[in-house]
DNA sequence: GTGAAAGCGCTAACAA
DNA sequence: TTGTTAGCGCTTTCAC
């Protein structure tokens, strides 16, 4: 078949575990040895079985990346630059990465050898109680999430600081004079909407479902236009619309110029996540930045801590979102 | 360690072999035993360690998938739901999928036994020479790109029938009475460009440089954004505007409103590649479908062929673009 | 600093 | 139909 070790070593007049080691780093060889056989090496051009390092060391050097049940939810926007964000920190790591092997259980995963950790994507309770049993069963796993957890022996999470970005939106809007306030998007219970309407409450600010201000239409972009418009035709609409993902604003932007009115002169909007999409609505979108890339990199980050320092306790890294202005909030109509 | 065949051998009383045939589904093996083995080993929960089958067997039951030098290029959402498409026909196969694992060499990557096959996403000619090579050198491997290539041993194209999509484009803005036609997009060469021109030409209709028609601000959309400004600045603006990607069509929506140029009423504009935000931009953007899913779940199938049926010719894959109308193309105002 | 040799846990001839 | 046995190609003690 390949040119095997054996095959080189034969070749070269040394034993195995000379190149073996020369290859790895490990163990001490002189110098001239070293030279000679990595020389020698690029001309017959060997490249290792990688499955016999795996088998023979007990290591993977392969990572796991998974995401849970709801990627939509999140975005395909997440998926892509969360997944830049990992694959820039794992270059010429040594590490692999392996795509969502969800199909097999995330258990066997590991058992099997063909990771060596696992970094989930994802935030139902559920699912945080299923990572963190993994890492109890002594898997090394990072969560990367919406929700602060604390950290524990084999698990590391990564998360945003949602609540920051929410009373950064409820603070802008009072601050440019907003006081009827309207929001779209989420399901049931939400930590942006959480904070954000307690935040409007201490400004003195109320944003009441019973006013008819709270939409909850999920992610669906479609519900979102049909919610923007009823907001609109309220006897008394809301100067300014908090929507819970960019695609939502987007989709909220629409109807309002559906609806004969302008944004931000006549309705503001902000979004949440900024995906790269938000700068080119018409205004281009106001948002709440989560960093993706920065998210990635650093559960990256986090699972080597986890695998090359076993049992150090990981400090839990949080990402802080930032609000970027743009156009499409303005001083509230008078 | 962890329990090995071995150890489960033992304890059932059979020999390895026969469960690693009951378990492979490979051999005969009578009805009563595979039972009974199946049973005991849920029991039991044993998990073979992969690496060692790989090492084994020879085979990696892993896929490649790489992306070229050009993600933005294309775009995070082609990414994305690529990604998706593949994921999807991989799903119970019992291959894993390997991302981006570039930094390492390709070659490297089934010299090393890491993966069974590369599935390659880029168009470059450089990289088609690549991929080929590849191939050449006994590698299965895939290419997902967009321009015609022929098929070989142990290699399957996956493209896109660009012109189509183009001639398309052409067609409609003709047969709503445009005549002054600008382009925004492309670096140099383009296919999509040369077939839209050639297609307007064969109508009558006339796209040159000359008259400063053709915008070639490749993919930033700050620069589409100017290229619009430009073209609806000209003594005599064009009516319709080809933008070679959704993001560019969006940033010359938002030039044309800052311009004061209605679309469609005004101006038309259509996009390419359909990526979600295409139906969320003010107006929904008239633009050319490139199922890029569909594309990875080829891919998928593709590459398993070139597995399972080694030598097998394998017929190239296309996917055909499609016109997806929406609100952002109207008849020329006269 | 280097080599010999014993596995790592499984698959796949080959026997039986 | 089932068991025996020899590897798969590398890492890693343990001597020297």
């Amino acid at each position: 078949m390949s040119v095997t070790l054996r095959d080189v070593a034969k070749s070269l007049g040394v034993s195995t575990s000379t190149i073996s080691r020369t290859l790895s780093g490990q163990g001490r060889i002189s110098p001239a040895t070293r030279k000679m056989i990595l020389d020698r090496l690029q001309e017959i051009g060997y490249t290792p079985n990688v499955n016999a390092q795996r088998l023979a060391s007990g290591r993977a050097y392969m990572i796991a990346l998974d995401f849970g049940a709801n990627p939509h939810l999140l975005g395909d926007m997440y998926f892509a630059e969360l997944t830049r964000g990992v694959q820039e920190a794992l270059r010429e790591t040594g590490y692999g990465l392996l795509l969502n092997a969800t199909g097999d259980r995330l258990v066997n995963l590991v058992r099997s050898q063909a990771v060596d950790g696992i970094m989930y994507f994802g935030g139902e309770p559920e699912e945080v109680e299923k990572i963190r049993w993994l890492a109890a069963e002594g898997m090394p796993t990072v969560l990367i999430t919406h929700c602060a957890t604390p950290p524990a022996p084999n698990f590391a999470p990564v998360f945003t600081d949602l609540p920051k970005g929410a009373r950064a939106v409820a603070d802008l809007l009072v601050a440019r004079g907003h006081r009827r306030i309207g929001f779209i998007g989420s399901y049931g219970s939400d930590q942006v909407l959480d904070v954000f309407v307690q935040r409007l409450a201490e400004h003195g600010v109320a944003l009441r479902d019973a006013d008819g201000l709270l939409r909850l239409v999920g992610t669906d972009p479609d519900a979102a236009e049909e919610a923007m418009a009823d907001l609109l035709a309220l006897p008394y609409p809301p100067t300014a619309v908090f929507a819970r993902t960019d695609s939502l604003a987007a989709a909220a932007i629409r109807a309002a110029h559906a609806a004969g009115a302008r944004v931000p002169a006549d309705v503001s909007v902000v979004g949440h996540d900024d995906i790269a999409f938000a700068r080119l609505t018409a205004p281009a979108l106001t948002t709440v930045r989560i960093d993706c890339t920065r998210m990635g990199k650093l559960a990256t980050e986090a699972m080597r801590m986890l695998l090359d320092c076993p049992g150090v306790a990981i400090q839990p890294r949080v990402v802080t979102p930032e609000l970027v202005l743009r156009e499409s909030v303005a001083d509230a109509p008078r």
